[in-house]
DNA sequence: CCAGTGATGTCAGTTCCTGACGTCAGTATA
DNA sequence: TATACTGACGTCAGGAACTGACATCACTGG
C-alpha cells in the first residue's frame, strides 16, 4: 500500500461532479472538493489548472481520435470526407453506456456560463487540431479551416442532441443526419 | 459641470485597452485601470461584470444589426439568404476607419487565452440571436441552427482575415468569398 | 427649502489561484 | 546497508478578482 490513497485525480473529478450536481458550480468551493476527496486545496490545483478544468480533463482523447481518423482516411478522400470519417470515429467512444455520465456532466455545464465558456474553448481547440491534421494531408487554407469548422459544428449539434434525446439514438446516426442538414442548408439552389 | 467627469465607462474602456497593450492583460490589475481612469476598483465592477468584459462591452450593436437584417430580408429569401444579408449588414460598421481600433483590440485578445474564451462566448451568443431571428421568420430547427452557425463561422473567419490583412480589403468582399468557400467545401460532388 | 436619487467612494470579506518551502514513503545507487 | 534522490502531498502566506453593505454628496423635482 502506497503512502496515499491511489487515483487522486479521479477522486477529485468525482467529488467535483457530485458537489456541482448537489449545490451547483459556484456554490462549491475548491476547498470543499478537495476535502471530499481527502486532499487539500493546493493539491487540487496541482492536478487541474483551474476550478473548471476538473470537468474537462478527459477531453484530450477526442482530439487524437479525430486527427487519427483524418490521417487514416484514404488519399482519394476529399477534405470533407476525411472530416466525416473523423466524426464517425468519435461515435465509437460515446456508446449507450456512456450516456448517463455524459448527461450528468452536461447538466452541470448547461447550468453554468463559466463552464460553457470553457467548453467552447475545448471545441475551438478541436477545430485547430483537425485543421492541422488536414494540413498534413496537404489540404490548404481556407479549405482546411472551413472543413474543420463545419465538422466541429456538426459534432457539437449532434452531440447535444444525443445527450438530451430521451429515446435511444445512436450518435453515429445523429452525426450523419446533422452533416446532411448542414449540407442542405448551404446548398445553392 | 457635473459632480464627476463624464463618460466613466468610456474612460475605463480606453484606460484598459491602453494598459493591456502596454503590459498585457494579466499584468494589469483592475485597480490600475480604475486609477488611470480616475475612478476606483469598485466603480469598475459597477460598469463591467468582470475584468474581461471591458473589452467586449460594445459588442451588443452587432447583434441588433444582424437580427434586423434577417428580419428585413424579403419573405422569399431562403434561410441562408437571410443570413447572408445579415453578414452584409455588419460590413457597414467595420469600415476602413474602424480597422486600426479593431487591430489594437484583436492584438490584445489574441495574446490572451482568457480573452479568446470570452470572444467565443460573444460569438456563440450571436449564433443564438441569429437563430431566434430565423425562428421569427418561421424557419424551423435544425435548419435555423445550422444556418446561424454557418453564418457566424463565415463572419468569424472573414473578420479575422479583415483584421490581419495588410492590404486594404473590404470586409464585405471577404465575407462573400468566405461564404463561397464554405459552400464549396460542403458541396456534394 | 428639502427629501429623494444616483453615481461614486470606502471598507471588509470570500474565493480563486500561486510561490516557497517542508515532509516523508518509496526507489535508486554506491 | 547506508545515503541521496524523487515525487506526491501538506502548510503557509499572499495577490488579485470579485461582492455586499453602507456612506457621501451634487443634482433634481416639488
Amino acid at each position: 500500500m502506497g503512502r496515499w490513497e491511489p487515483n487522486a485525480q479521479g477522486r477529485l473529478a468525482e467529488a467535483a461532479l457530485e458537489l456541482f450536481l448537489e449545490r451547483g458550480f459556484e456554490q462549491t468551493t475548491v476547498a470543499e472538493i478537495a476535502e471530499r476527496a481527502g486532499l487539500t486545496e493546493r493539491t487540487f490545483f496541482r492536478h487541474f489548472s483551474d476550478k473548471r478544468e476538473v470537468l474537462f480533463g478527459r477531453g484530450g482523447g477526442l482530439s487524437t481520435l479525430m486527427t487519427d481518423a483524418v490521417k487514416d482516411a484514404p488519399p482519394s478522400a476529399r477534405p470533407m470526407d476525411a472530416v466525416a470519417a473523423a466524426l464517425e470515429a468519435t461515435a465509437v467512444v460515446f456508446d449507450e453506456a456512456r450516456r448517463p455520465f455524459a448527461r450528468r456532466r452536461q447538466a452541470v455545464i448547461s447550468a453554468n456560463p463559466e463552464l460553457q465558456e470553457r467548453e467552447l474553448v475545448k471545441l475551438s481547440s478541436l477545430v485547430e487540431d483537425m485543421k492541422a491534421a488536414l494540413h498534413l494531408r496537404g489540404v490548404k487554407d481556407p479549405e482546411a479551416t472551413f472543413a474543420a469548422e463545419a465538422g466541429i459544428t456538426v459534432f457539437r449539434i449532434a452531440f447535444d442532441r444525443w445527450v438530451e434525446e430521451s429515446e435511444q439514438r445512436d450518435l453515429r446516426r445523429l452525426l450523419r443526419i446533422s452533416l446532411k442538414d448542414l449540407r442542405s442548408v448551404l446548398a445553392t439552389s
